[in-house]
RNA sequence: GCCCUUGUAGCUCAGCGGUAGAGCACUCCCUUGGUAAGGGAGAGGUCUCGGGUUCAAGUCCCGACGAGGGCACCA
């Protein structure tokens, strides 16, 4: 006798299980149709699993989140119910749901175009018209292999093969199509309602790269059209912030054949990095590092004691000269590790931070390069702090304030943050492991910090702490990190003289706050859309006159301001007033100064800003203070 | 690196077997105009590169390279 309890406290009894859907009934006819799964105790199953248990149940229908995603995943069996009823010879692998929408992933012998992807929806369409009650059964794992070696669903047998035997397993049932899933999914295909097939790509089986590519069919699913449109117009809007484009537009950078990966820096774009690179140069002379600077070019001998001609071969770009061979620098810490080396040093002197704004070479795979945040030539805001065991701790808590505080003038304020733990290939005593991962989880709940932990991921040589940012489309991009190191400093012969006059390896911690310039650049221009507060605009003025007869007038105030110091250029076009403001507001100059014969009388000048608004006339003086004011906050009211 | 898509003027794109097009930008001329596009004329392209099919190839086929979206990779 299962008695039902409901989010609003009520209770029902029922003398035999019950199912969600039976409960659903007792209720109304309208929340019986609307369910489309039972939350039991917290856990979700299908409207049609009967409880024979005391419960708490919570009716889900498509207003909430879970009802959707399970809108979604059902969406993801339709595409498996169309494909085989188009192209029965195809082979089903998986099929799960992801943030705003699903995929299927299919073995196919002829690739799927953009018009099969069409068809694929037309038959999608046509299958939810049927409204179709979708059937659920738990199978024995015998009659699971039974059932897709008859419909010689390889994929679907490999999985069955890692299923625990304990484990249920649940076959849905779409009409003729049978899918194999943990569940729950809609009980009639009537919930299905609002979709789009996206896109179709390769993804390799199981993630593993050596195994075959599949074909990933990728879609979206709403619970009504407006949500289906906005999200699309979402995405369209934030493609038009993407870095790559704007790059082209505001003129900051370009790429070429003839150096992929690589990034030629316009004037404007160079003057975006200059201000970041003196920025972080102020910020780490003020936090007690000394700046110092490698070479590019490296023996080889260097590379295999460090172990990266071992480990990081395939992505070291070399060159030789007079029979000796030259790696290009990929990282910075051998060198620096160089630098340390020379002299004696004694504990008294740890710790020692040495930063370089290191130009580093990767031969990344082509596939992976993306504009600028990933790229084959990169430079780093990069450090390296030498020190001892007992001093690991404060090193890490003091960056990590650090980085929240250059990221705050930036006006970032969603970093996620994740700690990378020891990988099975790694070198060091579990002693030391346990050490450096708990100075790095300490000191982030030092500060209150939510982190989540990417376990196995961190480098053979230490955990990491990274921090992340976010691109216009969702993308995740590591920027700033700080690991722990017990491995390269022993290498590379570094050590110290401790209290007892012993010699004595020192620890070190890689770091960087941004990670590299051009990555965090192409978020920042992401971020800003290439509105870039005015400490980062690369033309922060322009100066613009209504007739030729005052370019003089604006020529002398050009000459002032770019002598103070500002960002500043002049537009003595012999054009319209209005076209000017129009260019220089696309181009998203922050101020506008307009200079005609009434600013020329009243030795004042007329200010507009590039959202349109209009400041008047004022003394040059008065632009001054409003610019400055604006500079010392950076970005943070942006 | 792998799969799919893609590569035409400085930019955005049309053309998809029959002698290269548009808009913006550029150059020149007219216009000296007050807060998001004044008017006219002109110049500009081995249609990424290399093969092939064809009487004829931006257009169809193959390959290379680049780019875009995924996947893998990101020491």
């Amino acid at each position: 006798m299962p008695i039902i309890t409901l989010p609003d406290g009520s209770q029902r009894k029922f003398k035999n299980p019950v199912s969600t859907a039976q409960v659903a009934e007792s209720i109304g006819s309208g929340l019986a149709k609307a369910a489309i799964a039972g939350k039991v105790n917290g856990e979700l199953l299908d409207t049609c699993m009967p409880i024979d248990f005391d419960a708490n149940l919570n009716i889900i229908t498509a207003k909430d989140e879970e009802g959707i995603a399970i809108i979604r995943h059902s969406f993801a069996h339709l595409i498996g119910h169309a494909v085989k009823q188009l192209y029965p010879d195809a082979k089903m692998a998986i099929g799960p749901v992801i943030e705003d929408g699903f995929y299927y992933d299919i073995s196919y012998k002829n690739t799927f175009t953009p018009d099969d992807l069409e068809k694929i929806e037309s038959k999608i369409k046509e299958l939810i018209k049927l409204n179709y009650e979708v059937g659920v059964e738990i199978v024995s794992k015998e009659k699971a292999i039974k059932t897709f070696t008859e419909r010689d669903e390889l994929y679907k047998l490999e999985i069955i093969k890692g299923i625990p035997e304990n484990e249920t397993i649940k076959l849905y049932f779409h009409q003729e199509y049978i899918d194999m899933c943990r569940g729950p999914h809609v009980p009639n295909t009537s919930h299905l309602k609002v979709f789009k097939l996206l896109k179709v790509a390769g993804a390799y089986w199981r993630g593993n790269s050596n195994n075959e590519m599949l074909q990933r069919i990728y879609g979206t699913a709403w619970k009504n059209n407006q949500e289906l449109k906005s999200y699309l117009k979402r995405i369209e809007e934030a493609e038009k912030r993407d870095h790559r484009k704007l790059g082209k537009k505001f003129s900051l950078f370009h790429t070429q054949e003839e150096s992929p990966g690589m990034i030629f820096w316009h004037p404007k774009g160079w003057t975006i990095y200059q201000v970041l690179e003196q920025y972080i140069r102020d910020k780490v002379k003020y936090n007690n590092y000394q700046e110092i600077k490698t070479p590019q070019a490296v023996d080889r001998s260097l590379w295999e004691k460090s172990g990266h001609w071992d480990k990081f071969k395939e992505n070291m770009f070399t060159t030789t000269s007079e029979n000796r061979e030259y790696a290009i620098k990929p990282m910075n810490c051998p060198c620096h590790v160089q630098i340390f080396n020379q002299g004696l040093k004694s504990y008294k002197d740890l710790p020692i931070r040495l930063a370089e704004f290191g130009s580093c070479h990767r031969n990344e795979p082509s596939g992976s390069l993306h504009g600028l945040m990933r790229v084959r030539n990169f430079v780093q805001d990069d450090a390296h702090i030498f020190c001892t065991e007992d001093q690991i701790q404060i090193e890490v808590s003091n960056f990590i304030d650090l980085v929240f505080e250059v990221y705050e003038d930036f006006g970032f304020n969603s970093i996620l943050i994740k700690l990378s733990t020891r990988p099975d290939k790694r070198v060091g005593s579990d002693e030391i492991w346990d050490k450096s991962e708990k100075a790095l989880s300490k000191a982030l709940d030092d500060k209150g910090i939510s982190w989540s932990i990417l376990p196995g991921e961190g480098a053979f040589y230490g955990p990491k702490i990274e921090f992340s940012l976010k691109d216009c489309l969702n993308r995740i991009w590591q920027c700033g990190t700080i690991q722990v190191d017990f491995s390269m400093p022993d290498r590379l012969g570094a050590n110290y003289i401790d209290e007892k006059g012993q010699k004595k390896v020192p620890v070190m911690l890689h770091r960087a706050i941004l990670g590299s310039f051009e990555r965090f650049i192409g978020i920042l221009i992401e971020n800003y859309a290439g509105s870039f507060p005015i400490w980062l605009a690369p033309i922060q003025i322009i100066i613009m006159s209504i007739t030729t007869r005052n370019n003089k007038a604006c020529l002398d105030i050009y000459q002032d301001l770019t002598r103070s110091g500002y960002r500043v250029e002049s537009d003595l076009r012999n054009e319209k007033i209005g076209l000017k403001i129009r260019e220089h507001t696309i181009q998203r100059i922050p101020y506008l100064i307009i200079i005609g014969d009434k600013e020329e009388e009243k030795k004042e000048i007329s200010v507009r800003t590039r959202e349109g608004k209009d400041l008047g006339s004022i003394t040059l003086e008065r632009l001054k203070s409003i610019l400055d004011s604006s500079l010392s906050l950076k970005g943070k009211t942006v």
